[in-house]
DNA sequence: GCCGTTTTCGGCCCGACTGTTTTCAGTCG
């Protein structure tokens, strides 16, 4: 039996409230024969399955929702689920989970599975709910299809679609049965996620694009990509305007737009030619903060403040907050959260995982911000990898507001990236010192990006190492060992007496290569006994640490360093993507080594050698 | 199924768009 639902794991991220939760979901399809590896996220899928089936019987919407609700509070819960519970620890109160939800997680953990689950899957056909994923389909006509025309697949729902029965059921025709077979036919639901560069860099054009329609006030980018997470699934943008016409027919004559999903006189979604759909809604001026949290999110915090609301006697919506008839706020976000007596909630914040509680408390962190960064500790040039020269790198950092910048080449054993042995890395070292002496306004760092290699050996021995200012330690082979061996292979490199800093710890590429099978809290509370630190790399197909392990990170006590990674000059342009990153992480500027000034950094790494 | 400053019952976030229908259900965000 497969424990994860093909359709559950692939449900489209909107519904999964935060990227939060695991360095490695689980796979499509994966199955949990190790009941000991199962992740928040598959606990989730399960409840969210659940869901999915009680509602296709047409069950209590209450408790299908109560099921939503627990696969949300799961899924951004900060912490490992399963660590947790088999490692004997008591699971805290959880939002949404009672008695037997939290029942339900136990056997989840224990089982892969629960018995709800299991009977569910004897009353419906378990393929079913996968037809839940295709655009236009909700349970109710799920429930029809099965039941006027037994169609359990995809496959099943093409051919009658084709052959023209769907448009005789009760509640579709002609147009909706056209729907269908062209979301079959182009499967658009199985588009992943986009990169936040790709959908910031699409916003960056179609925001100001936006600001030239007629009578417009203003023009924001919110939704995913203003919380900052790692991946968009599509745009939001919200418009102030007088009036919404003018501005969503200006939104349709886009140059980039190749498809129109849905317009109306407030809002419009069209699908872009990039592939990424962008929806704008259009709101008066005085529903403009208002709208603009509610185009925020996340779904999760979005529900959670409403509420909170209905407990002061409020109702909030997209149009302001309300007693009654009465508005009495909205026009600014501040006025939103003032209506709840709560200050302003940093939008990384946002996915009702201890920020509202935080806020009504008055201790929302003071997050980290771009401006708090004065150096980059993990560089590249064209010694091995990059682009830039040492001069070039060295002018860019400063041009990005850095006052130090570590050159940190590839070792010898990354031989497609042309790694410096011994003698090579010493003549590098040589070179920056001699730089050095010429640079004004900053200063390069001797340092080294040594691979840590199969059995957790550095790739060069200690009397090279010691010459530098910074050791980098990352993998960048044998990414499919065993949790076990790969974790004892990362602690055996951080005992290295030069080891500084542990580079893109999970090695995920995001869409391109699964994070590494890790104890992650092992090497959390080792990098605090060791005293070094985790890097947060900021490419944005990198994006690691992630936000939940930078949260834990942050609670373990040991500092994370927000490294470019540049490659070339424009490279150090993502540190943006690594801070709001840290940002969702809950990272403080103290919690950051490289918020460090290079008189207060330099006697932090000395003291990591031992 | 969850929850409690209307607390152990009776509520549960809110609104827009589409297509089919003829006043609204279903879907989506």
């Amino acid at each position: 039996m497969r424990a994860v639902p093909e359709a559950a794991a692939r449900r489209p991220a909107k519904d999964r409230p935060s990227s939060a939760g695991q360095a490695s979901p689980a796979a499509p399809g994966a199955a949990l024969k190790q009941p000991a590896r199962v992740g928040n996220s598959d606990i989730a899928a399960v409840f969210n399955e659940i869901a999915d089936i009680l509602e296709i019987e047409g069950a209590n919407p209450y408790r299908i929702r109560a099921y939503r609700n627990g696969a949300r509070t799961v899924e951004a819960f900060g912490r490992d689920i399963a660590g947790i519970i088999t490692g004997g620890g008591e699971l805290p109160k959880l939002p949404g989970i009672g008695d037997d939800l939290l029942g339900k997680i136990h056997e989840i953990v224990e089982t892969g599975t629960c018995k709800l689950r299991e009977r569910l899957h004897r009353e419906v056909p378990p393929g079913i709910v996968n037809l839940l994923q295709i655009g236009g389909l909700g349970p109710r006509r799920v429930k029809l299809l099965y039941h006027d025309l037994g169609i359990e697949t995809p496959a099943q729902l093409l051919k009658a679609a084709r052959e023209g029965r769907i448009r005789r059921l009760h509640g579709f025709g002609e147009k909706t049965e056209r729907k269908l077979l062209t979301a079959l036919e182009s499967r658009l639901r199985d588009k992943p996620r986009a990169s936040i560069a790709a959908a910031a860099a699409e916003a960056e054009r179609l925001v100001p694009y936006l600001r030239r329609a007629p009578g417009v006030h203003e023009v924001a980018a919110a939704g995913s990509l203003r919380r900052m997470r790692d991946t968009i699934g599509d745009l939001d943008i919200l418009a102030i305007a007088a009036a919404g016409g003018p501005v969503v027919d200006h939104f349709l004559r886009y140059d980039e737009v190749s498809d129109v999903i849905a317009r109306g006189p407030t809002r419009a979604s069209v699908v872009l030619r990039s592939g990424l759909q962008a929806d704008l809604r259009v709101v008066a001026r005085e529903a403009g903060g208002a709208a603009l949290v509610y185009f925020t999110g996340s779904k999760a915090h979005n529900i959670a403040i409403r509420r909170l609301a209905r407990k002061k006697g409020l109702k909030i919506s997209e149009y302001g907050v309300f007693r009654g008839e009465r508005r009495v706020a909205g026009d600014t976000e501040a006025s939103v959260y003032g209506a709840l007596d709560l200050p302003v909630i940093p939008p990384e914040l946002r996915e009702n995982n201890g920020e509202i509680e935080a806020a009504q408390t008055r201790r929302l962190p003071r997050l980290v911000e771009l401006g708090d960064l004065k150096g980059d500790l993990h560089a590249h040039t064209r010694a091995t990898d990059g682009l830039g020269s040492l001069e070039e790198m060295a002018a860019a950092a400063r041009d990005a507001g850095l006052r130090y910048l570590a050159i940190t080449e590839h070792s010898r054993h990354l031989t497609v990236a042309r790694g410096l042995d011994e003698e090579g890395l010493l003549r590098h070292v040589e070179a920056i010192d001699r730089l050095n002496e010429k640079l004004r306004g900053v200063t390069l760092l001797k340092g080294i990006e040594v691979d840590i290699l199969e059995s957790g050996d550095l790739d060069l021995p200690d009397r090279v190492l010691s010459k530098l200012d910074v050791v980098v330690g990352a993998i960048h082979s044998h990414f499919e060992l065993p949790r076990a061996q790969q974790t004892r292979r990362i602690l055996r490199a951080m005992e290295r007496r030069c080891f500084n800093i542990l580079a893109h710890p999970t090695c995920r590429l995001i869409n391109k290569r699964n994070a590494i099978d890790v104890d992650m809290g092992a090497i959390i509370r080792a990098a605090r006994e060791r005293g070094c630190c985790l890097e947060l790399n900021a490419q944005p197909e990198r994006l690691d640490l992630n936000d939940v392990w930078c949260r834990e990170a942050k609670e373990a006590g040991v500092l994370i360093s927000i490294n470019s990674d540049a490659h070339s000059t424009p490279g150090f342009a993502n540190l943006r993507f690594g801070v709001g990153q840290a940002r969702r992480g809950w990272l403080e500027k103290k919690d950051v080594l490289n918020t460090r000034s290079l008189a207060e950094l330099r006697p932090l790494l000395r003291a990591m050698v031992r």
